[in-house]
DNA sequence: AGTCGGTGATTGAATATTCAGTCAACAATG
DNA sequence: CATTGTTGACTGAATATTCAATCACCGACT
């Protein structure tokens, strides 16, 4: 097995796959804000041009791309039903904290972000962003609620504390992304300091 | 008093105040990304040329911006000494959350979740609000500390749980600016409840 | 089997636009 | 007069987008 990033194939067959992957590189290695056409055709094995024979125009195919990553980003979140709903909760957490610490996905987990803040002038953008915490913010509470029946949690209002949950985990990777030194073992622990004390009904 | 942005003044007799204006303007308009020299121009009641007279480039003026507001946003942050430190925690959030939810200042968190979300690849931006960020949770965490030492508290680590409301904080700003419907009343009345479970020492 | 016609993929070069930054000149002010 | 503020026109480099022209393949027709 090729060490790759776990997103793509390696030759991807699809051009539609080829181009994101292009984009994926061109996006990781230059930023948002210098993303060009240019750039995202330099880490494409065909020419520039030919991204126009698939999409309309640059704006489009961003929309696209965003669609792609959170498709396959809602693809590897951890969905084991087996488990105690407080192990499911911190199964979880370690998935999406070890993306969020792992060195090899930072520039992935920044251009995430820079893409996110794109939501703040572009409603198409914004919409898909939305979406996708909807997703992920039902998860949580499915989770949240089946603690509850199982009697290990407290009985909490699970939507209001799944916000709260999906709102660390947004305020954790964008620091991530956007401060030297976040304290993010800091917020981790602190994290099932919280689900511990808010949420585990000890009797 | 006319009613108008509470960060500028009407009529800013410095110079330089009308062009971090006029920037402001600019960037909450057309979004950091469509942010060119022209449009900051546009804003301002004096030729863009001059713009080059007051700072050697593009790069230089938005970095003088940054800590421009930056510097804003410490100034406002409230700082009674007299309360309990339960309720400097309370009334510190509301005036956060109130900023937060506030219609009127909805372009400039927009603008100012944009610049933030430049550190992902710029230095310089990157260590302006990591700085800042020190500051705020060291404001957090003086709190909690005083808090623990008057007996309202718990005995937790203050560090540690200054990092995690620092972190929702961050998390509801983020999503409040890129997010349609984002649910804040549901966060906000989690968060006293997390303080109520976690941080009150109820004997 | 072999040829013809069509279709989508692909390309390199050309075009039109945008943008940061410059400059020489003009205006005001002391 | 000298200094400082101010401007509009200009430039060169990028950048998005277009376009005319190949190319590779496939199905139909003889």
């Amino acid at each position: 097995m090729p060490k790759r990033t776990d997103l793509f194939e390696s030759d991807p067959d699809d051009t539609r796959e080829a181009i994101m992957k292009a984009t994926y590189d061109a996006l990781s290695k230059h930023g948002y804000a210098d993303l060009t056409i240019q750039r995202i055709g330099d880490e494409f094995d065909k020419s520039k041009s030919l991204l126009y024979h698939h999409y309309d125009s640059k704006d489009a195919l961003l929309v696209d791309f965003l669609g792609f990553m959170l498709e396959r980003m809602e693809g590897t979140i951890p969905l084991e039903e087996a488990a105690a709903a407080d192990d499911r909760l911190r199964v979880g957490f370690d998935h999406v904290f070890a993306e969020i610490l792992d060195g090899d996905r930072e520039q992935f987990n920044r251009a995430m972000t820079e893409l996110r803040a794109q939501s703040a002038h572009d409603d198409s953008f914004r919409e898909q962003f939305t979406r996708n915490d909807r997703y992920f913010e039902s998860r949580v509470q499915d989770i949240i609620e089946e603690g509850i029946q199982q009697g290990i949690f407290r009985e909490v209002d699970a939507e209001q504390v799944a916000s709260m949950l999906v709102t660390i985990i947004q305020g954790a990777t964008f620091q991530a992304t956007t401060s030297t030194e976040p304290d993010l073992d800091a917020v981790r622990t602190e994290l099932d300091a919280y689900i511990e004390s808010r949420l585990l009904d000890d009797d």
